[in-house]
DNA sequence: CCGATGATGCGCT
DNA sequence: GCGCATCATCGGG
């Protein structure tokens, strides 16, 4: 695919009036772009992560907490909120009203757009590349907190509202590396069935026909 | 191939 | 100093 130049991105809305686990099961299959300073690169979101705020264990907002690192979380329904966490930063789109501190992490991709330059950010072959919020970030070259706050709708980063793929089944299950209680049920991660570049993944169940995609 | 383990940099949530 | 929404490597099967 060739870089986009000017796409339709999604509204604001889109991130809000409805539960932050309904939109990031949405979310699977969108265009996420990055026009970085080096080109365009970008991918089908393939796994999502929802994160509920003051009263969901594995959040940063749990319990309230608030402080520089985290802010981001508190401001407009599809703002940026990139971390670092061990050495790697992550991306999160920011849910809901402002002060109501939930998000969406974006966990892994598919490569469609500027897979040469993100292998030259990361060069690790095969489904390695983008598979995993760290690597992600990697791929696409940011390394810093810089776009934080920023709107997507403003930003270098953008979720397409067209070009969009559908997935033939969402799967749900535990987030990854959270580690809470065992009375909390967790089961607010989504991902495209069978998609190859879904991070931890057994081989054997990867689709290689059709990526877990119907079209 | 798959699960376990140690390295890692950043912000103190 | 420590905790962490992770990653790459190692070794058993």
């Amino acid at each position: 695919m060739n870089p986009i130049e000017n796409p339709q991105v999604l509204p604001a809305s889109f991130f809000t009036g409805r539960p932050t686990t309904t939109i990031a099961a949405d979310l699977l299959g969108k265009l996420l772009l990055y026009n970085s300073p080096a080109g365009q690169v970008g991918g089908y979101i393939v796994e999502a992560e929802a994160y509920l705020g003051t009263l969901d264990p594995g959040a940063h907002a749990f319990a309230g907490r608030h402080g520089k690192a985290n802010d981001p979380l508190y401001g407009a329904p599809g703002t940026v909120y990139i971390y670092a966490i061990r050495g790697f930063y992550a991306f999160d789109v920011v849910t809901q009203a402002a002060d109501e501190p939930q998000g969406i992490l974006i966990r892994a991709i598919q490569p469609a757009i500027g897979e040469d330059l993100m292998l030259r950010n990361r060069p690790r072959g095969g489904f390695e590349l983008t598979s995993g919020p760290g690597k992600l970030m990697q791929a696409f070259g940011i390394h810093d907190t810089a776009m934080n706050y920023q709107p997507l709708t403003e930003s270098n980063l953008k979720i397409c509202r067209d070009f969009a793929k559908t997935p033939a089944t969402i799967q749900q299950g535990e987030r990854i590396g959270v580690r809470i209680g065992k009375d909390w049920q967790d089961n607010f991660r989504y991902v495209v069935k069978g998609n190859p570049y879904v991070s931890k993944i057994r081989k054997r169940e990867t689709d290689l026909e059709n990526d877990g995609w119907l079209n």
